[in-house]
DNA sequence: TGTACATCAGTGAACGCGCGTTCACTGATGTAC
DNA sequence: TGTACATCAGTGAACGCGCGTTCACTGATGTAC
């Protein structure tokens, strides 16, 4: 690659990066503006238009980010279910690490997912969805492997990651021991949950 | 009360409904400006400080009278479900009737309770607890009743809420006909919840 | 390799706009006597 | 009941500010021959 491309990409990435080291607890992608964002990125506010041509573009290509990082995310956590068992816990545990490792990106994710503007909202349905349609095939084999079968697999899917996207955004602006606590709250929810299913799978199967 | 003060009373709530009007799946709370809100009231920018302090007052305003309906809600639904039985039921109809009818007001709770603005989103977080509490106390309640014990009622009843409203904020801007499929959806959340806290208070009690 | 030309990321000046807030005011309503 | 004064909700002009966007430009990098 040339090096004005290469460089162009390294302004664009810096664009990104100022603009995610900007959220926080009380700075949401909406309160952003334009010429923030390229101040903090050491360029013009005219050379903005170079790489996006309006701020919410370089929203959804973060949203993009956000993406990958689930997928990895959902990857990592199979390989460690594999190893070590125990699918609830270390799903939220590698949850909770991927949470902490990308917290802006995933505070994006978090409050856009219900925010203001239809173009985020719908682009990061689509990724929450894409999570929660691998979640219930794993669970579907899961139940499967084990003879333990599970009422609406996909249904069980979509209220666990309601339930850990919610504590999810709520353990970002905590304190390290709140945030254990959260995580047995958690666990222990889903559990509930895939019990339930469980219990009603077998009533069904029992009439 | 003299016509004066009654006049005054009422300016402020052409204020507060014109800010409530203004919202909208896409528009947030965070996006109005006092002006705004002023013209929509028919007065001048200038007047609005009459009656609040900054716009952030009138928002906290509209969260009491949030959480106003949220305790009418619940009355309303314990007065149905002592009539009809049903508690999951009733409470996902008596709910997402509450919904429609006071969609704003509920669209601004929603919203903020993840929302930019630490004081909405502590004063919405206290309406939902408080909500969360007396759910807990019911299902401590008719546990007992029932002779179904039930594991840890408050950690199940902050678990229905966060599905609850969760649902709640996808149905506000759906048809009819998607929403009672969200209503099927969530009751049936809310009985896996259920059943899977009871299945874990009999597995306790038996060891 | 050297030269002439094309590309294009980044620039700085300038624009019009809606914003929040201040100020001194007006005039109807309320109150004291 | 009438009069003189106090209160105060609502006003209009004015302010400075940061915003998004346009425009014609510069000069380093890339390319064709």
């Amino acid at each position: 690659m040339s090096s004005r491309a290469e460089q162009k990409l390294r302004t664009r990435r810096a664009l990104m990066d100022a603009a995610l080291a900007q959220l926080s607890a009380d700075r949401g992608f909406g309160s952003l503006s334009l010429r923030e964002v390229a101040r903090e990125a050491g360029i013009a506010p005219t050379s903005f238009y170079r790489h996006f041509s309006e701020l919410d573009e370089l929203g959804l290509a973060l949203v993009d980010e956000g993406g990958v990082a689930l997928r990895q995310l959902m990857r990592h956590a199979r390989k460690r279910i594999a190893r070590d068992g125990s699918a609830i816990s270390t799903s939220v545990e590698t949850f909770m690490e991927y949470l902490g490792n990308n917290a802006n990106l995933f505070r994006l994710m978090l409050r856009e997912r219900t925010g203001v503007s239809k173009p985020f909202r719908t682009a990061i349905k689509a990724e929450i969805d894409h999570f929660a349609t691998e979640l219930a095939d794993d669970l579907h084999r899961v139940a499967e492997e084990r003879g333990k079968p599970l009422s609406d697999a996909r249904l069980v899917a979509e209220a666990m990651v309601t339930l850990v996207f919610n504590q999810g955004a709520e353990a970002l602006d905590t304190t390290a021991k709140e945030r254990e606590e959260l995580k047995i709250k958690l666990k222990t929810e889903l559990r509930m949950i895939l019990m339930g299913a469980q219990t009603m799978a077998r009533r069904a199967s029992r009439k």
